[in-house]
DNA sequence: CCCTAATAATTAGCTCCCTAATTATCGTCA
DNA sequence: TGACGATAATTAGGGAGCTAATTATTAGGG
């Protein structure tokens, strides 16, 4: 699959939108369909290349994430806290931090007050790790927006954000 | 974890950006980098909401997808095909064939043509399934973008178009 | 003081999608 | 025509994340 055919897929038409509504009889707007297909298909896209981006670091998305929420944390954060602040269950930090422990990026201990509890620690491996990638991620972050003037960038983020807040009508019952 | 945890988790700040970035002495652009980071997150959290919105049809995003493309070429296409226009691997629409033929959405036929090709074709039962779900899909699809008035959503594609381009700067060598 | 409900972390098992390797067939070119 | 490189589809195996169930510990109410 070239990028060609994975753009393709990935940006329906308007007119197809149209032909999807009125194929059922339905009044949806097509722009308003089409606006909701495209976002998501460019944010499977964009999970995808991120997941390869990573990688050339040892890495996942997910993991580079806990790392950063870590040294954004003083070095050492528990799981829940962690779960939280990045938006997953509790199980999949688990599972982070494992791959993780495995080489040696960042180490857990047993917390002092809770019984229950552990801590998650960033190593000086991971720490390195994060300075090792921090020139070429931020720059190919920087280079995904390039096209883009400083006001579109507000006004993207101003976009983005009131189409996000909306995420739950997809899930809502 | 509730809609607010993982919010927070999913919306990086401007100040986080700008302390990540002066902590390894870049000088990049805080704001560009948050657009990256923002629309990242808002990909992978539009994602599993997807994935939950089609799990309540019995289906999945994938397989939703190939459904209506199946339903877009007049109810057949070859797996090659599909995995073009749909963006993945043919080793995943494999995947997302087996799992619709299973429950009789699709039928897989040999190629008349072609000795090593095969023909999905969308059966009745795959249909029906897809007019079932299509009120409650494009009202949720439209409730999605209904923050937006229709100049900011043509906005929104021409800034989303112009930044998914450059998506291949994440993972270009 | 004990019993119960809540919370922390992990484990088991699921789906999604991917890459790499395998098998079969096609098509071209010597 | 026979061999070789492309192409079609599948299989095998991996990583991400999820939910549900399990185990251990904490905190409250009778």
């Amino acid at each position: 699959m070239n990028d060609e055919d994975a753009r393709a897929g990935a940006t329906p038409t308007l007119d197809q939108a149209r032909k999807q509504i009125a194929r059922y009889g339905l009044d949806a707007d097509p722009q308003a369909v089409l606006v909701a297909v495209r976002l998501m298909a460019a944010g499977a896209r964009l999970d995808r290349a991120s997941e390869v981006h990573f990688s050339r670091s040892g890495l996942s998305t997910g993991r580079y994430r806990l790392l950063v929420d870590l040294e954004d944390s003083d070095g050492e954060k528990s799981p829940s806290h962690l779960a939280r602040s990045l938006g997953v269950s509790r199980a999949t930090v688990t599972g982070l931090v494992i791959g993780l422990e495995r080489e040696g990026l960042v180490a857990r201990r047993a917390s002092t007050e809770d019984g229950r509890g552990a801590v998650v620690v960033l190593t000086a491996r991971g720490a390195q790790r994060l300075r090792d990638m921090a020139a070429d991620h931020f720059a190919r972050l920087e280079a995904l927006v390039d096209g883009l003037s400083v006001e579109e960038r507000g006004l993207f983020l101003d976009l983005l954000e009131r189409i996000t807040q909306r995420i739950g009508a997809l899930t809502a019952d």
